[in-house]
Parts: C-alpha cells; structure tokens; sequence
DNA sequence: TCTGGGGTCCTAGGACCC
DNA sequence: TCTGGGGTCCTAGGACCC
C-alpha cells in the first residue's frame, strides 16, 4: 500500500480571526463573537487568543464572559462575511491538490500524498504561509498518514502550529493525552470509559475490544482502532455536496404558549428552510420540527411526506401540522424546522410526473366525489370539515390551496 | 442570570410483509 | 388454537462535532 500524507487545516478562532481580518484594529485585543446579550442568545461562539488568556470559552454566557475580561469586545456573529472567507480560504489550498475536503466552514482534509519526502513539511508551511499572508487568517496544521491523526496533530499545536504525526508517534505523542481529547469522544463516552478504568488513549488503544463492544457497540471497536491510528477512511472533495438536511431553529426571547406568537416564528423558519432548499435546488420528502420546552427538556416530531416539497408554504403546513399534533402545551424556549431526506430538484419533478400519470384514473374518480360532497353539503362543507372527518378535510384544504391533485394523501 | 444553532451518524423499537 | 425469524421502513432520541 502505497504510503499516504494528509493535512488537516484548522483555522484558528476563525470568525474572531475573520473580524480581526477585515477591522485591523481589533488585533492583539480580547475579541468575541457572539450572540446579543439582551435576546438571551448572549453565548461566546469564538473568542480571540487574547480572550482565551483570559478565561473567556466557547458557549460561555455572555455576562460571564465579560466578568472575566471587562474590557472584551463584543462582534455579533456576521455569517456572510465568514462564508466568503471560507471560499476564499478553500481556494488557496486548491491550489496545492484538488483533494480537498471541506468538514465545516473553518477546518478541511488535504491528500498530498503526491509530495515527496520533505515537500509536505515545505508545503505545510508555505499554506499557513499564505492563508496568513493573504488573507490575515491564522492557522494550524496536521500532517499524518491518515485523516485521524491529521485531525489529532492540528489540534496539538495552536494557534500557528504544524505538527507531524507518523506511526511511529503514537506512543509518544498520542497515548499520553486523556480521553476526551480525543476525536469522537465526548462527555458522556469519557465518563463510561473512565468507569472502565481507562483514562488515556493509550489506555483505549490497548482495552479489551471484547468488553469495549459488549458497551459502546460497533462504535467501541472503532474507537479502539482509532487509539491505535488506523483509519481507512479517504479524502472526499465531493462529501461536502451531498448534505443530508437543512434546519432553521431559534430561541425565543422569552419562554411562550402564546400560539399566535409560535405560529409566526414556524412561519419565519418555514421561509427560511423554504429559501435555503430552493438555494440549493433541493426538495424535502420529510419534516421535522424541533420542541425544547421552559426546562430544556426536547424533542423531535416528524411526518414523512408522499411528494417532496419545497414552498414556504408546504413546509409550514407541515410543521403546523406536527406542532397541533404534538405540543404538549408546556411553554416554549426554542423551536426549529429541520428538512430531512432531501432528493434533487429535477428528481422531485420526475417522481411527480410518474405519479400523476400513473394515478390519473384514481385522480379522476376522486375528483368526482368531490363535487357531489361539494353539491350536497355546500362549498363550505369541505373546509370546514363536517361529515368528512379531520384527516379528509385536511387533505381537501390542502388541495385547495395548492390546486394539485386530491388524492394524494398529503401525510401517510 | 447558565448553557446557541448548524449539522452527522448510530441505535432501538414497532409496524408490516413474507 | 397457536405462532418463528428475517428484512425493511419509519420514528424518536442520543452522542458528538464545530
């Protein structure tokens, strides 16, 4: 097997560095991105180094923050200004390969293995080189026969760092670092593991995989592999595309029952999720609304669809529908519509056509009672609902409103 | 004065079919 | 009257990451 190099790029406190970037006077100062304090939303996204010094963190309050560092500037997060710099950073390091993978705005995946001996160490440093130079955006690099480890080194040396990770490292560099510093594992995954007596990578790289998998499943046997740096998995340039959904989710500014004040909110998220599918020409085969009540508690409802969907208005109906459903009637601190099972634009059409086509007698027939409900009980009837029944008349509105065919049940 | 918003992946149970 | 086992789809929740 052909020997490997992958970078992996981690920008530094990147939308504080993007602010710095674009306002140079706020270099060298305690800078934070973060929400507006007054909407409760007031959590710490990034901080600069400078903050960090301080003791300012990631998802700290607000007002805690500024009790640690008075004089902390506040930036409200600027999403568009961020979204361009990552294009443009993406761009550069376009130019040492095309296989770059793009994880999320801030950090990505390199194959360079198609450098020699010291180039990749050349290359690393002439990358942060010029991310530094042109762009003002500072970061840090790994460099490893795997994304694992290439992941594990950037995180090592920050901010401006470039650490190799070889095999040959492991015991040394990777064994010694305590679990939860590990890539994928998390709070909950650490304490398990710390129960089982084990506290370091090393100690997870040298477990027994027949206890681990009777605990953590597959995902034990996995974990084991990584402690131990094996990790197959190739650089993707196209993962970044194919994105499963799209949520819009927000906290409202105080906890609520007011159901004119939800439904307007579903309303705003529905046009937001509606624009963003349109954006990126796809549709929806499934809704999910998200409740978090007063006390945290949250949960998830969703309703798979029989066509995709895409309008504003469909999405919202939708998640009405799931919220009258499901809402226990507890008040409300956030609430989110997430798009799930997304099929392409002009694949959503075709499956319509099919359909149509093949219902066409069934479409007809259909029609027909419609129009004998309509003379017997009146126009009226049919919103109203009446002798129909919930669901029926449900589906009568629908088709009303959309003029499309009746007989597709809207929700299974 | 606690704790945002964008995601991905995995698991587990129930329904349904053969 | 009694009743297995496998596969797939759907739904809900949880863990994790940035």
């Amino acid at each position: 097997m052909k020997r490997k190099v992958i970078f992996h790029i981690d920008m530094n406190s990147f939308y504080a560095s993007v602010e710095a970037a674009y306002d140079p006077s706020l270099r060298g100062k305690p800078l934070a991105v973060a929400g507006n304090e007054k909407e409760r939303r007031g959590i710490v996204v990034t901080c600069s180094y400078e903050a960090r010094a301080k003791g300012v963190k990631a998802t700290m309050p607000v007002w805690q923050a500024k009790r640690l560092c008075p004089n902390l500037i506040i930036k409200q997060p600027d999403f568009t200004k961020y979204r361009s710099a990552s294009l443009q950073m993406f761009d550069v390091l376009r130019e040492y390969t095309p296989l770059v993978e793009p994880v999320s705005i801030d950090e990505g995946f390199m194959d360079m293995s198609h450098y020699e001996g010291d180039e990749p160490l050349q290359k690393a440093t002439e990358i942060q080189n010029n991310l530094l130079e042109y762009l003002s955006l500072p970061c840090s690099i790994g460099i490893a026969p795997n994304k694992f480890l290439a992941k594990m080194a950037s995180e090592m040396k920050k901010p401006l760092g470039i650490t190799v990770l070889r095999r040959r490292d492991i015991a040394e560099k990777l064994w010694p670092l305590s679990l939860i510093e590990m890539y994928g594992i998390g709070e909950k995954t650490a304490n398990k593991l710390n129960k089982l007596g084990l506290h370091t990578i090393g100690d997870l790289a040298n477990a027994d995989p027949t206890l681990l998998k009777k605990r953590l499943g597959i995902y034990g046997e996995k974990l084991i592999e990584r402690a131990n740096g094996i990790d197959t998995r190739e650089v993707d340039p196209d993962s970044i595309s194919d994105f499963k959904s799209v949520g819009n989710s927000v906290t409202l500014p105080k906890d609520t029952t007011d159901q004119e004040k939800i439904k307007t909110v579903f309303t705003n998220l529905a046009h937001e999720v509606g624009r963003r599918l349109r954006t990126k020409k796809v549709c929806s085969e499934n809704i999910q609304i998200t409740i978090r009540y007063h006390d945290r508690k949250t949960i998830t409802r969703s309703r798979k669809l029989t066509s995709s969907i895409q309008t504003n208005d469909d999405i919202l109906e939708a998640a009405l529908f799931l919220w009258q459903k499901y809402w226990s009637g507890e008040s409300i601190r956030l609430l989110g519509i997430t798009a799930i099972d997304l099929v392409e634009e002009t694949e959503a059409y075709k499956q319509l056509d099919l359909f149509s086509y093949k219902e066409d007698e069934k479409k007809l027939k259909l029609s027909k009672t419609v129009d004998e409900i309509r003379l017997k009980y009146g126009q009226h009837s049919l919103l109203k609902g009446g002798q129909l029944g919930e669901q029926r008349s449900e589906q009568l509105r629908d088709h009303k409103r959309r003029g499309t065919s009746l007989d597709k049940d809207f929700f299974k």
